[in-house]
Formats: C-alpha cells, structure tokens, sequence
RNA sequence: GCCACUGUAGCUCAGUGGUAGAGCACUCGAUUCGUAAUCGAGCGGUCGUCGGUUCAAGUCCGACCAGUGGCUCCA
C-alpha cells in the first residue's frame, strides 16, 4: 500500500507521487532530457542525491550543471573518485577528509610514503578510468555498528565516526570498489566527471591540528565543460605570470637573499615605490596625524608590562645580555606598546583628544621558516601603524573618520575591499555594558558608510570589538589588510590617563588602526594588482626618452633634464640598439610612457609619446603638455594608463 | 616548526655515473635605425653548502642552508 505526496516543482505545479518516489523518476516524468541532463535535486531547499526516496511533501528542484550549487557537488564527487583511484593504486591508504573547496578540491591519505609527482599522474589517469567505467554514487543509512564494521580498518573514519552524535543519520556513499563515510549528496555516476585535474600534493595535519600525525593532501580542480577547466588552468598560469617574486626581479624592484631569510632587499626602483607610498600615507594623515618615532629595541621591562613576554616570546628576536648572557631584550614585533609609554610620559588633557600617534617603525617577528613566503609573509617590515587615544563618547565620529580615511586609501589604487565586523569572543574582559556600546559604535559607523559587511560573531580581540578590511588579489587570494580595532584593555594595563573637563583624570579608550597592513605586503598586492603597470604616480620610472640615433642624443638628454626639472622620473635610454629594442624593453619594463625624439621632434622641441600597452599609436606633442599631462595625472594619482 | 618538491652562468632552463651546455642579459666591434628582440665576437659556473659512496659524482646517499606548494600561524 502506497501512500502518496505531494510535490511541487519551481513553476508551482504540484505532482502527486508514490511516497519513496525519487527525484530520477519525477525528472523522467517531466522530460527525458531533463533526466539525462539531472545531476541531483534540491528538496525543500535542500539538495539530495537524485536517486533518494522521497516521503513526504516536498518541493523539489532538479539540479543541472547551470545550477550554481552543482559544481560543488561535482568536485566532492570527485574527491571520492580521487580516493577510489588512490585505493586501487594504494590499497593500503587509510582515508581522512575530502571535500570541495573554492576552486576544486582535496583529499587526505594516510599511506606509507608521500605521494610524488609521477603517482599524480598515475592516480589522475586511474581517476579517468573509474570515470569511465560510470559506477553508480550509492547512498545508504547504516547504524553506527555496522559504520564502525565498514570501517574496521581505517582508524581515520573510526575517529570520526565516534565523534558523530546519536541522533545524527550515519550515510555511506559507494561507488564502485570504494565506500566512504560521507555526507553527501553526490553526482549520480561517476562517468559525469568528464574534465579534472590533480594539481599537487602537500602535507596537512590530520584534522588540522600540528599534533596528530600528518596525511598527504593532494589537490585537484574539476568543471563540467572542458573550456571552463582550460579556462581555469589558463588563470593559474596568469596568476604566476603576475606573482609579485617573479615580477619583483623582472622590473627590479626588491631582492631576498639566504644571509637574511624574510627579510627584503630594496632596489632604488623598489626603494622609490616604496617611499611613494609612504609618502602618499604621511600626506593624507598630515593634520589629524602625529607622526612618531619610537626605539626599535626594548628590554624585558615592557614586554612584562604588555604581556608580549609571557604570550608572543617565540615570534620575538631576542637580544643577548652579554653580562647575564640571558636573553633580556627584544626587537620590537609590534609598535603599540611603545606608542603607551610615550602617551603615558605626560599629562593629557580632554581637548587634546582624539589623539592619534602614527609611525613608520621597522618591525621584526621571527616567523618560523616555512611560513616565509616573499614579500607577503616576512620578518622584518613596517606598517603605517596609528594608534588613537580618545574617549568612550568620541568612538562613533572617530571610527567614521578612520573608515573613510581607509576606503578612500583603497579607492586610490582601484582596490575593492570587502568589511568585517568581529564582535565578543567568548573569553574576554571588560563588563557587558561595555561591550554593548563598543559594539553598538562600531556598528553605527558601519553602518553609516552604507558598506555591505559580514558579521563575524565572536571573532573580535579579547580587548575589543573590531572591522577588519579584506582586500582580494588577483589569483582570488584574500588579504586583511585594514583593521579598526577598540582596545580597552591596554589603557588598564599601561593605567593610561586623560584629564577631563571635571578636572578628574579618566581612562581613555585606544584604537589600533592600519591602512596597509603592512607596506611590504600591501606592496606585494598592487604588484600582483597591476601586473606591475603601475599608474603614473606609482611607477618608479615615469617616462623613457629615447633618442631615434646619435643625431638626437643631445636632444633627448635636453628633454630628460626639463622632465627631471619638473619633477617627473624620467631616464634615458640612448644606448647603441635598435628603436625596435628599446620599445620592447620599455614596454617589458612597464614604463608608463615613452617618449621617442626623431629629428622631426628635436627640431620642434617635441617628442613622439607611446603609452604603454597602447602599441603602436602615437601622440605627437609638445614637451611642454607631455609635462602637464604627466604632472597632472601624477598629482591627481589617476589610475591610468 | 611539520610534509613534499626544488636549488646548474645575472635570468629562463637542458644535462640520469666518464673532460659543464643553450637562449637572453653583460662586454667589445660593426650598424645610426620612426615604435615589441640588427649582426658578429667575447666574458661568465669549484653545478646551494658540508660530508659520504665510487677508479670516477652536477648526476647516488646523508646532514645543513635557502626557496616553492601546502599544514599550522599570520600584518
């Protein structure tokens, strides 16, 4: 006897169906294409595998490959086809996690040696055979005795297994040879998996924790149309085309050498980037901002004092007593402490407030070795580092001030940054009440921007709510740049004051606030943002006069020295090679604008312009709006060319 | 710090146990050119470092250093 539901579908008409009926079968009944082309379906929202019963009202969905939920099941489908392929090649392999990721996905084995380069191959050609021979995606509910038998053998999934609630439904996926503890859905067959990858191999802790034993990741992509895998393949390839190390060396820019791991060599092209944007930052702070110096090196005493000694010691360089021969003194990891004892020095009053110290200190935090990676993750940098002191009440107008002070920084390079709002972690101090306003004048100037942002609950620091700015490069890669954060607790620790207008002395509140980040960093972001073409005001060379022949040397030279006298960076390139050279390598180069003076040009005090990327176009004008041109578009900090 | 991979000329790379190679860059010479690589010659490496195996090591083994991809962490 079967008792029947209803379904309704997405236009609103509602099939009435045999309890148990599966999603295959209704899509069979609406049209065999839809059938062929039904991949999973989403039921009452939810999506489940296309072959599952279904036993009770519901509304239903079938999934295709347009339905922008399929690709993730396609690419966990095919972490298991990547571990069916694994277990036939090592049968021995025990299983962890595999699951989708952003841009394809991974999965963790637990074998008897690391995975090399040539079983990658093996393994992705065993994966086009399991493909190929189309088994089924076979989803069962199993109890937790027969999940432990299934199991037997991989400690991995027994852990999990352990760990699963008892009221939690415990569902098996099969395809083929391979079973594996998993809560789905999944792509019907494996034959739909048509176009993938393996991209590489790494360690990785089991279930992240740097404790347990390690697994070997491999990681893979995988899309429904070939010309979408291309097309991914070909954006990785562009992406290490604009790594900020490749085109650090290419356009000269900064260096690393062993002698000083993490640490950069600045080229005096690299140097001149670097102080134009230090530059730029001291300019848009000039007035509301004092800037400050304070010791790169300090002994224990306040490192006790800000609790850097007890918690942060291992990412300190130490500095050798050579009496006690003990360790007693640091490089400092972070300017904050510092910027206290320079507040604390003297007597502040209400007027003064907000307060805001900014400095360009250099940093040192001795990462561990492996976490160094090019300009991105270094040992020694600087941040355009502002801490405020200011009162409770003054909180909303001064977390508008730095917001707008941030986006309007960003918004100079074309950058498009996505907001954070992390609240009250759970182990914190301070009372509620406190936390309530902190928040609620976060929230306020948030808000107040217009801005979408993404609450992050219970991420905030211990000492206070904060909005984090997170920046995306160009190979997709997140970075958290800004951060706006209120800090109550380090005026309790430094038992930092300020008079007020009652003439009692009242505990500030402070705001750690960076922009950059780190300039190291954030340099590494708009090396990779424009592919190192970077807008006149940024580009370490502005212009590049060449001469057509000898004939026009003195010409050139004439016109490099007027350039130089207004300001522009501009160089000559009259070297015993073809115009054809130079061209190529001032486009190679990125330089902004090239100005080539042929005898046509040196009689009329002219220069022929070509602008980078523009090709073969030329504007011929005079030397004197070529420089207000390039004055202008410097002074403005236009975006292009 | 952990796992794997990599390290040969300034750069990109070839060289799988038998006398170190190519292209570009650089230097010199010729060429004086109208918008993405002119021609020729030359210079340049104790093959990351140290140790081991071997008659013989860039090549095999070990340790260390550095880099890369991840894990952990993070500005």
């Amino acid at each position: 006897m079967s008792v029947s539901i209803r379904v309704t579908l997405p236009d609103g008409s509602v099939r009435e169906v045999p309890s148990g009926t599966t999603a295959r079968e209704i899509a069979e009944g609406i049209g065999a294409g839809l059938a062929r082309a039904a991949l999973a379906a989403r039921v009452n929202g939810t999506v489940w595998d296309l072959d599952r019963p279904i036993d009770a009202d519901a509304t239903l969905a079938i999934l295709t490959e347009r339905d922008p939920d399929a690709l993730e099941l396609l690419r966990h489908s095919s972490a298991h086809i990547l571990a069916t392929a694994v277990r036939e090649l090592f049968p021995g392999a025990a299983i962890g996690f595999g699951p989708p990721i952003e841009n394809g996905f991974y999965y963790d084995f637990q074998v008897d040696r690391p995975f090399t380069p040539e079983d990658l191959e093996r393994i992705e050609a065993k994966m086009g055979e399991v493909a190929a021979r189309d088994y089924p995606f076979v989803r069962e509910v199993v109890d937790r005795p027969a999940a432990n038998r299934r199991f037997a053998d991989d400690p991995l999934k027994l852990e999990r297994i352990s760990e699963l609630r008892d009221d939690e439904t415990i569902t098996v996926y099969t395809d083929g040879p391979f079973q594996d503890l998993c809560r789905g859905p999944h792509i019907p067959r494996t034959g739909r998996l048509k176009h993938f990858k393996l991209l590489s191999a790494a360690g990785a802790y089991w279930r992240g924790d740097e404790r347990r034993q390690m697994l070997q990741r491999i990681y893979g992509t995988a899309c429904f149309k070939k010309d979408e895998l291309d097309a991914y393949l070909h954006r990785l390839e562009e992406a290490r085309k604009r790594d900020h190390r490749r085109l650090g060396r290419e356009l000269d820019l900064f260096m690393f050498h062993p002698s000083a791991p993490g640490a950069a060599f600045w080229t005096e092209r690299g140097t001149t980037l670097y102080n134009l944007l230090v530059e730029f930052v001291r300019e848009r702070q000039a007035g509301a901002f004092k800037e400050i110096k304070t010791p790169l090196m300090y002994n224990k005493m306040l490192w006790e004092l800000s609790g850097h000694w007890g918690k942060y010691r291992e990412n300190m360089f130490m500095v050798l007593n050579k009496e006690t021969n003990e360790a007693d003194a640091s490089l400092k990891p972070m300017n904050c402490p510092s910027h206290y004892l320079l507040y604390a020095a003297k007597k502040h009053s209400y007027r003064e407030l907000p307060l805001r110290f900014v400095t360009f200190d250099v940093l040192h935090r001795n990462e561990v070795t492996g976490a160094l990676s090019g300009l991105t993750r270094v040992r020694q940098f600087a941040q355009d580092d502002c801490h405020v002191f200011l009162s409770e009440g003054q909180i909303a107008d001064e977390v508008s001030f730095l917001m707008d002070f941030i986006l309007g920084y960003y918004r100079t390079f074309g950058l498009e940054a996505s907001l954070k709002f992390a609240t009250r972690p759970e182990t914190r101090i301070g009372s509620d009440e406190m936390w309530d306003r902190a928040e609620a004048a976060l929230r306020a100037a948030l808000e107040a921007t217009g801005m979408p942002y993404e609450l992050n609950p219970g991420d905030g620091a211990f000492y206070g709510p904060k909005i984090d700015f997170d920046v995306t490069d160009s190979i997709g890669r997140s970075w958290q740049l800004g951060t706006i954060q209120l800090d109550y607790a380090a005026p309790e620790r430094f038992d930092l004051v300020y008079v007020g207008d009652d003439n009692a002395e009242h505990r500030p509140v402070v705001i750690h606030r960076a922009v950059s980040g780190s300039f190291e960093r954030f340099i590494a972001i708009l090396i990779e943002h424009f592919a190192g073409a970077f807008p006149v005001w940024l580009a370490p060379e502005q212009v590049r006069v060449i001469p057509i022949s000898d004939a026009q040397g003195d010409a050139g030279r004439r016109l490099v020295e007027r350039l130089q006298a207004a300001g522009i960076r501009a160089h000559l390139d009259d070297r015993n090679e073809t115009l054809n050279y130079r061209v190529r390598e001032g486009e190679v180069g990125k330089v902004p604008y090239m100005a080539v003076v042929g005898q046509r040009e040196a009689d009329s005090d002219g220069l022929a312009l070509r602008v980078r990327g523009a090709g073969k176009k030329q504007d011929v004008m005079s030397a004197e709006a070529f420089i207000a041109r390039v004055t202008d578009e410097a002074r403005t900090r236009a975006l292009a060319p």
